[in-house]
DNA sequence: GTCTATACATAGATAGAC
DNA sequence: GTCTATCTATGTATAGAC
């Protein structure tokens, strides 16, 4: 099983990179123009705005909290997003995007049912962890949204799942697996990948590694979908 | 297996019966006197915030929601509690009152490990199930309580847990489970619990029954304890 | 017991100086 | 580009009539 570490340098996954593609994708609406201060006030930004509504929700985050804890001005805030509504799609988007790159490629990468059923849950586990906060954030906001963003997120939510449910349809042609229910079973296995960072909290305490718990996800599920 | 409609009769717990619980606790701070009245218009009041909260988020519901939604004006529901924290307090403590009670008296009510292992999913589901808005409540805001509130949430979510693993536990010693992390299965378990209510319009829209959920996760789990 | 009217704080957003 | 100062709307909470 690749290691966090070995993930890590395959995807070149860098917060700066990230940020210049959301500068690139919303250059008509951020009013600074000077590309490296741009990428590294975003920066700043997103952090602050997720660890703040990480511990306290989106909405009882006052833009005043973020202007101190960003160290902008709430005037500077303004020349990067017009809206509330907007910084949080922003950081939406974005994190849909990545994930939706790296899930997939890990899943082309390899050939059959279980390597590729192996892979999806690896990379997801792998890409949850480096993304943490963002993840965590966009479960959680999810339905307070606005409602056009609100589609967006089960849409998302749906397509991971129908990355898995594929594979399992796909062994269970092969004569690899046997399932009753291929889309419950994968309703089942995501619901253990999400665990993982809705509750990092707990398994840090109790120094569980994204590997260890990857390496148990993996067992669980052969031992449910394997002949 | 117990259906839920069976479980329904055996719990007996109708939404009267949890306001007047909610009552007596807070006599001294609910400020009208008639019982009766007392007891339908908390009703209305805890319906209508767990309806509305669930849908855009508790701290996006104004008072002015909850008037409109209860229909008693913002002045009545001064009657009923004093602030809106205090408000979330009454509805978690109640809620979690009812769960423990109905987990260990399920969990007492049979022998064996396998058995209790059986009972408390099962309960938790049918629980989960018939108490939906409140779990769902529950988990989405524990993270933006005020911090003693936060604290009672996590500890009510590491005892169901613990729940579960002493089960795995005492099966491990008799030799009828056989597993490498206890407590990490059970975190496992809860998972899949959790995701039911959770994610509720996904296995709605899909007709997956609660007892054919739960059929699931059984499955799962024994084939991954048992020796 | 419940209502209407209102006090007071804080929210998001913007204007204009620098 | 960023800041401070400020506008307006909305929030929680309460007072006092009925």
């Amino acid at each position: 099983m690749q290691t966090l570490a070995e993930f890590k340098n395959l995807i070149h996954l860098s917060k700066r990179q990230i940020c210049e593609e959301i500068f690139s994708e919303n250059a008509d609406k951020i009013k600074v123009k000077k590309p490296e201060r741009v990428v590294k006030n975003l920066a700043k930004i997103f952090d602050a705005t997720l660890s703040i509504s990480n511990a306290k929700g989106f909405q009882a985050m006052s833009l005043r909290d973020l202007s101190e804890a960003s160290g902008l001005s709430m005037g500077a805030l303004y020349s990067y997003f017009t809206s509330k509504d907007e910084l949080v799609h922003m950081i939406q988007e974005q994190g849909r995007r990545v994930t939706t790159r790296v899930l997939t490629e890990h899943i082309e990468a390899v050939q059959g049912a279980l390597e590729q059923l192996r892979a999806v849950i690896v990379a997801h586990l792998y890409i949850s962890e480096v993304l943490q906060p963002w993840f965590y954030f966009s479960y959680m906001e999810a339905k307070n949204l606005p409602k056009k963003q609100r589609k967006e997120a089960i849409v998302s939510e749906l397509g991971t799942e129908k990355l898995i449910s594929d594979i399992l349809i796909q062994g269970q042609t092969q004569g690899i697996f046997r399932l009753t229910d291929p889309e419950l079973s994968a309703a089942l296995v995501k619901a253990l990948l999400q665990d993982w960072y809705l509750k990092r909290w707990k398994y840090r305490s109790r120094d569980i590694s994204v590997e260890t718990y990857a390496g148990t996800v993996l067992e669980w599920v052969e031992r449910f979908v394997l002949v």
